[in-house]
RNA sequence: CGGGGUGUGGCGCAGCUUGGUAGCGCAUUCGCUUUGGGAGCGAAGGGUCGCAGGUUCAAAUCCUGUCACCCCGACCA
């Protein structure tokens, strides 16, 4: 196929585009892949909609190979099935809907486990119908809060959602090992650089989840893995290594001091180091207890939750949130504290807390036998040595704290570096939350039902056009794998005279014909302006028709390396049909 | 929702402090020249200055209100 630029429907801009931060929404808008039209809403221009089309087909075949089967459901979604699984609340603001004429509650899907589950109930029936998977390539729909970065976080975005629904948890865990290994193929095909991280479930619910990252320091996930071992995990999914337990016999009395002065951690480890107590101390001998209150799906009223962590870290609010999702978490404001005079601010003690029938949750790190210095309920004093499993006990444990770099691997081997990620994949054992809600059974061999347990699996497909982009472009442009590009080769004709106009002209039908898709650069622009924007557009291979055609040759250039060759015209298509694997 | 910023031809911006003819670059159209790194000369078209109200003889400019968008943080493919 020839694509001819002089009748394409593609404007380049000089300029890049004043409100585009990142590289990908910059060229993307540069090249005319892409146009906004509204906050988080992009059209798909020619050149944008080949790379999304080329990465839809990679998946496809990817889905297809591991049995997969295509389906589609509307984006226009009902209101029942999302509420007889609670998502209608649970999925907040950002969930759009919208009403019908008659006034009846719609929404516009933001992921669809309610409709795949079911779909199957109502077609399968007996054991001997399942294991089945399907899957869609959708648009989805997400009232962001705040839509950035171009298409890399839209409102409106293609996703590749797709659902495993097993009789047993053997056959979720084969489904699961095949959509990952089916996700490692794609990723690989697609040329991107990524990680696996272990992940948390979020707002979908179920157990064993893992996260495919693509590594960008533009990404938004922060994860971290081991310098030793193959340890990777999203910061939320980081479980704390929790130290051996101590005996309490022989530790010293609690002891409450005077403390004036001392609201924060800094000044209170100053002022005890000066004390004369005979012993130094850090902050990390310090319990910090920050309050927040929680409120879980399907109830009215707010409950405070007191959270231990060492006084050297801060509580991370997103791990706090991913450990108590699906709750809500917020920080308590001065009414709160006005409501609740036993909280003393900066002198919060386990002692009020168990009083006032407080829930009190610590860092793993908080273990029985460990002594602490930690607020003595009130105001300029604290107490010290106060040993937990003697002085107090809390209710549990939670992952709150800040993981940091150098903290110790969880798996025992290494330490922890940290990068960042662009979320691409996401895949969970879901489990049977959702064939609960709606009774999806098979009837066994026994006659008796069988409740079938679902995995989903997405992609994001159209933010993989922006997640690529960030990996693959240079200061000149997009240089894309050969597996999205929008062309096999960008043949540029530099020259006006006919005997390179034709020349380019025969080569591009010649190259067409063989199977090799050719974008004719055929414009009557100035070479400089031909070779920018073959540069910008990013197609891998650029060939160049122009003066060398006297000689009998024609340049070959690699976008990527920027290695020039002189290829006799003669062989140029064998040559750029070995080269393109046409 | 909190913080910062911007709304002026298709795109990028100046003009606003100190009210008085709406301007520049790119892009577009026509003519001539030019053709291996975003060409030159000449000519031309195109703007309710986000919206509403107010002050004034006169408002892009001053005042009030309002809307929208972008960027940074809290949410997620």
């Amino acid at each position: 196929m020839i694509t001819r630029m002089s009748s394409l429907f593609l404007r380049t801009l000089r300029e890049d585009p004043v409100d585009a931060e990142v590289p990908s929404h910059r060229l993307l808008v540069r090249a005319g892949y892409v146009r906004r039209v509204a906050p988080g809403g992009y059209s798909w221009l020619p050149l944008g909609l080949r790379v999304l089309r080329n990465i839809e087909t990679v998946v496809r075949e990817e889905m297809d190979a591991i049995g997969g089967q295509e389906i589609q459901f509307p984006a226009l979604l009902p209101r029942e099935p999302y509420e007889a699984t609670g998502r209608w609340e649970a999925y907040g603001p950002n969930l759009f809907r919208l009403k019908d004429r008659k006034g009846a509650d719609y929404l516009l899907g933001p992921t669809h486990e309610e409709l795949f589950a079911l779909t199957v109930k109502g077609e399968y029936s007996s054991y001997k119908d399942y294991p089945v998977i399907l899957y869609q390539i959708q648009t989805k729909y997400r009232d962001e809060a705040r839509p950035r970065a171009g298409i890399l976080r839209g409102r409106e975005f293609v996703m590749k959602d797709s659902y495993s629904f097993d009789l047993d948890d053997d056959g979720l865990a084969r489904s699961y090992r095949r959509h990952r290994d089916a996700y490692v193929r794609i990723f690989d095909r697609l040329g991107l650089d990524y990680v696996v991280v272990a992940a948390t479930s979020g707002a979908m619910g179920g157990s064993a989840s893992e996260e495919f990252l693509a590594v960008a320091g533009t990404g938004e996930d922060t994860y971290v893995r081991s310098t030793e071992s193959g340890f990777a995990a999203n910061v939320e999914a980081v479980v704390t290594p929790a130290p051996p337990e101590q005996p309490i016999e022989g530790k010293p009395e609690a002891q409450v001091h005077h403390t004036p002065n001392t609201p924060t951690i800094e000044t209170l480890v100053d002022f005890l180091n000066g004390a004369g107590l005979g012993r130094t101390f850090t902050a990390a001998d310090t319990l910090k207890n920050v309050l927040v209150k929680v409120r879980e799906p399907d109830e009215k009223d707010w409950r405070l939750l007191a959270v231990g962590v060492p006084g050297d870290r801060e509580v991370d609010m997103k791990r706090l949130e991913a450990a108590l999702e699906p709750a809500e978490v917020a920080l308590l404001e001065e009414a709160d504290f006005t409501a609740n005079p036993f909280l003393v601010k900066g002198y919060i003690g386990p002692g009020a807390l168990a009083a006032n029938g407080v829930r009190y949750l610590v860092d793993p790190r908080i273990v029985r036998g460990t002594a602490w210095v930690t607020g003595a309920d009130k105001a300029d004093h604290h107490v010290v040595d106060l040993v937990c499993g003697r002085d107090f006990t809390p209710d549990g444990t939670i992952e709150a704290a800040e993981v940091r770099e150098g903290d110790a691997s969880p798996d025992g081997r290494g330490t922890l570096v940290a990068a960042r990620g662009i979320e691409i994949g996401h895949i969970f054992q879901l489990g049977r939350k959702y064939t609960d809600a709606f009774e999806v059974d098979a009837l066994g061999p026994d006659s008796k039902p069988i409740r079938i347990t679902m995995g989903s699996y997405g992609i994001g497909v159209s933010r993989l056009v922006a997640a690529i982009a960030e990996q693959h472009h240079d200061e000149l442009g997009l240089v894309w794998p050969r597996a999205v590009a929008p062309a096999d080769v960008h043949l540029v004709v530099a020259g006006k005279d006919d005997t390179v106009t034709e020349g380019g002209e025969r080569l591009a039908t010649q190259l067409s014909e063989r199977g090799v898709q050719v974008l004719l650069d055929d414009r009557k622009a100035s070479p400089g302006v031909k070779f920018a924007d073959a540069e910008l557009v990013g197609v891998p291979t650029i060939v160049v028709v122009g003066r060398g055609l006297t000689k009998g040759v024609v340049e070959v250039k690699d976008r990527l390396s920027g290695e020039r060759t002189e290829i006799a015209v003669d062989e140029a298509v064998d040559h750029l049909a070995s080269l393109t694997g046409r």
